[in-house]
DNA sequence: TTGACAAATAAGAAAAATTATTATTTAATA
DNA sequence: TATTAAATAATAATTTTTCTTATTTGTCAA
């Protein structure tokens, strides 16, 4: 079962390989299974982490570009952060985000609600959609609870606390 | 006119730093307005040209600090970005974003229909949402027409060109 | 108004993240 | 299997962001 759906993964890779003229390495078929198999949405220095284990003498140059090859295929989606390091998004589905002001995370949820809104026409004129994503910001359940000693949330770049 | 306006701006500055209990130094008011006047969303380092034109003797940091306390208020907000440097929007009203995956520009853009679509329970059970943004990846008006030589747009990241 | 105090700034250093350079290795093709 | 262009590893360089510390400056209360 899950072997199965790891070499579904890596036929689509080969695919998309083959269809933009890539070279099948044994750096990229890694770096692209172990993104595919992450539920979240890792860094280029956590994916490098992760893919290490399997692949020791793997450079970091290698899979941080191996990601961005990745993007370009449109194998992957490459999250937009506020100024964190760049993330990689296996999942090129229908989903939306929700990004956490306090802790960074970002969540997936879907909703067909927001899949089938529609993108207006004086949009479609001046530019060629290729994705759609509705992003929220807020607090999530964790840091909600979290009560944290400065829920007054200010100035945390200037006072030292 | 643009007086009026300029001193609104600034009174809303004031009244902020009052109720966060900051100080009104003189940065932060020629920051904040040079922010509030521009028309799209600049970086730390823009912000720093812009504002060393009429404040020679400011310090990057100073600068960049000050935009991440702005936002912090609520005053403008941070645009998530895909890996490039942290951006600034001094507009936080109801807009857009298209993102173009070829140039990396942010174009605001307004619709009433994605305005209005509301935030599904699930999600406000688990998160506290405060705000809301549609965003569209594709390519632009300027880069459609470019006809770019790679147009093929793959593998930038590997072959040599 | 002035003095005390905490906060903010400037300057420089450091850290973190990304991209570039080059010699070497390797996948794909004939 | 030999050829060739592409990919990799290693390193250096750049860019962006954050930190440290000494100094200056708003704010508030006397």
């Amino acid at each position: 079962m899950q072997n199965d759906r790891n070499s579904d993964c890596l036929d689509r890779f080969r695919r998309h390989c083959k269809k933009f003229g890539l070279k099948i390495t044994p750096q990229r078929c890694v770096v692209y299974k172990k993104l595919a198999q992450s539920k979240d949405h890792p860094t280029a220095d956590d994916m490098f982490n992760i893919v290490k284990k399997e692949f020791p003498n793997i450079s970091y140059d290698t899979v941080n570009r191996t990601l961005l090859t990745l993007a370009e295929m449109g194998l992957v989606d490459v999250v937009p952060t506020k100024g964190g390091p760049r993330r990689f998004d296996p999942d090129t589905g229908n989903h939306h985000h929700f990004h956490c002001i306090r802790c960074g995370e970002i969540v997936d949820f879907y909703s067909d609600e927001f899949d089938n809104i529609g993108i207006p026409d004086h949009i479609q004129d001046d530019f060629t959609v290729y994705t759609k994503r509705v992003v929220l910001n807020g607090v999530c359940h964790k840091c909600r609870r979290k009560k944290d000693s400065r829920d007054r949330f200010i100035a945390v770049h200037n006072k030292k606390i």
